[in-house]
DNA sequence: CATGAATGAGCGTTCATTCAT
DNA sequence: CATGAATGAACGCTCATTCAT
């Protein structure tokens, strides 16, 4: 057992203590419902501290989406080839839902966020930025699979990703989500072996 | 009709003014960050006034929810005969595509909404009260086309429906609705035609 | 049975039943803790009614009070004639037993209304006016009856009616009314009997 | 002592300012018509501030009660052996004008708050329990010197005080106080010394 | 006169942020 | 760096008062 394993309340660095305890409070009341103060102490550190570490409440609530989110794109791109394949492409599928039941928090802070344009706008930019070169490997994947637009393609695909994503974190009980993947790896088999009429 | 009763902005009553300015506000700024005042003074009257139709910020809330889940049951809901037929099935998505566009705005404030448990409990109850009876009868539609899990079949359906709302309402500029929906309805084509392997 | 006797709410005019509701929630709430609407529905009427009758709230909390302190100044000062003699003096203490009871709501609104002095001075300059060609009468009853110093006497004798009296109107369920007023009768016919000592 | 701690005004601490001057404004404008803004001002602090010492505008105000009840129970009861003696009890009635004069304000406070009852039923059971014992005591002192009735004596005793007490604070320039407390004096002088006749 | 919808000043309270220690 | 007392802008909400009907 590494030293870095030791649990988590034990000896994390405040920053990341913060980082923690905000995102679940975050994702449990909202981001305008919780406290500097509770975020505090949820992380067990002074009020102050917040500040050394984040410039603002909203500061650290960026901070906490693109810490995510850069994780996940390092994650979900093992293979760095600028290429995805096929098998890759499934894979890819089968991650987002280790991914999704590991970072059900962030995602409801992330659905709650992205649907206010106000807020949204402020992140969109940057994200772009980070998300753009794996889209256009994306993109290249269904163009090279001969889909006539897909840019549309992709954008349906993170549809159908997002349908599942966003029904599973709001009610994970209940949400089927082994049945929901099982239908969409089906659906994207069926429709890249096929030969031709849908795309 | 008298002279007075043609008063200035289009003689819309109060209410529904107030219940307009507040879901346009709602879904652009959020819940919390939008103020009875500006709502108010969107909605051209005192904000004192709000509080003679509402009996608080929260309850605007949920009046402007319940409201417009209502409409939007009864407009999907035109034939009353407790079956769904195939037809049926394919007219609730087209008439999904046209209901998502008219509700955008409120379709923003509700995935805002539905994202933060907090809140979501506080609706969950008196909406599945609602859409209860509703969603039976989509289960037994798919129950009657043979899917060996009806319940889940309908959780996956709403969630590629979710899934392209959320795009759709998040980025409708650019997002490819008709394409998505096109794919959707090929996609049930397909599986409500196919004998038997996908259910 | 005359006419007026009809029971109150029956057909009591419209400003008294103001009057009558609003000492009722004064003395029960307190007056900045009632509202005009309350008092309104309370009186049967409408909110608007009680502006017709009443300049502001707070002029019917004055007209409350003058009515009041009218009709017992009336009231205790059966005899005009301008002396007070023994027998009307015990006949003052006894009275003031029946009006207390009678006048309980009255006087904890008008005791939680004295002990403020902004609201005091209000009514302190107009209420003297009314009080005080009785107040000297009383004087002189204590001069005649050989009081070195009547003035500080009356006041004396005031204060015990004040004690007695906001004793009972907060707890009228315990205290020894009775018991209360017999020991001043007992004690002011030592005093008055007595040849010198205590005056 | 270092430099730091003779700050400004007298360094009194900020919960105590807070106190002083919410007693101030609440016994000269009353508790309602007292605004939290108008304290922290007086009191020289923050708006805010006020809220890091008191939960509540109301808490404030319990806690401005209690603190003085408490000190004054402590004040009057010098000697705890549980039995008040005759001197004893005359010392408290002086005792009593010293304490009237220095908590004025207080009491100006105390009776407008004890004549509201919804507000007084809050408070009622949480004094009692303070007071309670003292009174079991000075029920005792009237009962070993043979009154009838000694439940109802001690309330009459405190009617008296309270009468003069009421009419000091709310006239402290004009109440002849030194009279009034002479004359209760005598007044329970003569009925103790005495055989029977008042018991 | 009677009414109650409309109003906005003003309240108690919260909380992100600062800063002296 | 760490802290939490101090702050005041800003909020949701109340309610005395007005006024069109």
């Amino acid at each position: 057992m590494t030293d870095q394993s030791v649990n988590s309340s034990m000896r994390k660095n405040k920053k990341a203590k913060i980082l923690e305890s905000s995102l679940a409070l975050f994702s449990q009341k909202g981001y305008h419902a919780s406290t500097i103060e509770e975020i505090a102490k949820a992380a067990g550190v002074g009020k102050g501290s917040v500040y050394n570490y984040f410039e603002s409440k909203e500061s650290l609530l960026k901070a906490l989406i693109f810490e995510t989110i850069l994780e996940a794109v390092e994650w979900m791109d093992s293979d760095h080839d600028g290429v995805i394949t096929e098998q890759e492409f499934f894979q890819v599928i089968r991650k987002s839902k280790k991914w999704l039941i590991k970072n059900r928090k962030f995602l409801i802070l992330y659905y709650s966020i992205v649907t206010q344009p106000k807020v949204n706008i402020i992140l969109e930019k940057e994200l772009w930025q980070i998300l753009e070169p794996h889209m256009k490997k994306a993109e290249d994947f269904f163009r090279h699979h001969g889909f006539a637009d897909p840019v549309a393609e992709l954008r349906f695909f993170f549809a159908m990703l997002d349908g599942i994503s966003v029904n599973y974190v709001v009610d994970p009980n209940n949400f089927p989500l082994d049945h929901a993947v099982d239908r969409l790896i089906k659906y994207y088999e069926g429709l890249l072996q096929n030969d031709a009429p849908n795309r």
